[in-house]
DNA sequence: GGCCGAATTTGACGTACATCAAGTGGGAGG
DNA sequence: CCTCCCACTTGATGTACGTCAAATTCGGCC
């Protein structure tokens, strides 16, 4: 692990606040490993052996039942995933496979759940990390239950923009058919709901997006804070 | 509060292991309150207060958005809800209402957080408790994305079944129309998908419902621990 | 028991979305 | 530069599910 790599991950409000000992001692036995695209890291129903934290590329979270699969989430750098079964030393209840190049910290679950114990500053983060993503799923949850496919879609390309630093021109971070199963719809489906935004000023070409009117898009998609942001 | 319901909440695994300073520091400043059927607890939105501790009767959790609205959950004793939000210091992101007369302790988050800090195993148990209940959303979203509404219905029931003690027969806890919302349907819809399940040995009478053939409705319902079992 | 209002059911119909089957186009490798 | 492959798109069609309106049943209350 390179410094500059230690310091993004000590920079995570994770991490941030843990003595130097604790942190020294989690990554004590962490393993750094290099993965080429489309590599398999774990397996729903796995035990679950370390806690992961993405330093380069990408990865995607996906589930499958009775021959479906659905995209539940991409994780990107730097952060941490799969800290849940971690905790509860439980077994894995999605899948994750690279979708590039990834390199990626393995910090073996027993030292965190040991660091855990000895560190209440990392506990109480570790609670507090918890909590976020609690909260980032029920969310997700309001998201699916309330909105239809083409509304998902417009508050997602919204909420892009709001990180873009292109302004109105924002690019899909993952191809369409990741993106359409993320969003609970078919690879078509996304297609045409694309087309039907055209009808509020949206651009696509290729995975370049405009938004050329907001306040249409705004208006149709109806964000809220407590769906939307992530932060609250 | 009663001695028995006091033994009931501090026999909650988030208030078990701690030490009995700190129980009584918790409910040291805790309000126990009856209220009526039909009664706004909470509203989406609203700075969370407290950490509520259901002891009696049933509570709906549920989420609303552009005049939609649908039900997240429902709460029966002995159980907290959005414990959260407490921990965060966050706003809810679901509306609560009484559905029966229900008796519930009031437990300020400020205290909460303070006996977070000051009890080691509290907070091992809130982080356990954060971490389950992360996982049941996870498994939540599943259920939605990958099955449909009558396949759904078929793991509600034999998830009911499982529970139930008086073997095939169950009794459905909440009125069909919430049942429906809860599983993202509408009631007529619920209604025909209880007649499609017919087909495989369900008989419905009212809120009483046989399951004739266990075999049957498994084999087509495909229930699978990492979506439905709310232990793992 | 009989009445009333609300929940549930049923039927007819519409919409959202999936599926299937061709295209089309764009990027990687020769 | 060409070509192949694979994502993406498009159109036609099917299915799941929602909506609306009208029964019907149920539960509470006198």
């Amino acid at each position: 692990m390179k410094p500059t790599e230690e310091a993004d991950i000590r920079a995570l409000s994770l991490f941030t606040g843990m003595a130097d000992e604790s942190f020294e001692a989690l990554f004590r036995g962490a393993y750094v490993q290099n993965f080429p695209p489309m590599i398999e890291l774990i397996n729903e129903g796995d035990p679950c052996d370390f806690l992961h934290v993405m330093i380069g590329g990408s990865v995607e979270l996906y589930a499958a039942w009775n021959g479906r699969e659905t995209t539940m989430a991409t994780v990107r750098p730097v952060s941490t995933f799969i800290l849940a079964a971690t905790i509860r030393d439980a077994p894995y209840l999605m899948s994750a496979r690279t979708l590039e190049k990834s390199r990626i910290v393995l910090l073996p679950s027993t030292d965190v759940r040991e660091v855990f114990s000895s560190d209440p500053v990392f506990a109480r983060a570790i609670v507090d990390e918890l909590a976020k993503c609690y909260r980032g799923v029920i969310k997700n949850t309001k998201n699916l239950k309330l909105r239809t496919s083409i509304e998902r879609l417009a508050n997602y390309l919204l909420r892009l923009r709001k990180f873009s630093d292109e302004g109105d021109i924002v690019h899909l971070p993952m191809e369409k058919r990741r993106l359409a199963s993320y969003l609970g719809m078919t690879p078509e489906n996304l297609s045409r709901a694309f087309k039907t935004l055209q009808g509020y000023g949206v651009e696509v070409d290729g995975a370049r997006v405009i938004v050329n009117d907001v306040d249409d898009l705004t208006n149709f998609a109806k964000p809220e804070v407590l769906i939307d942001d992530f932060t609250v």
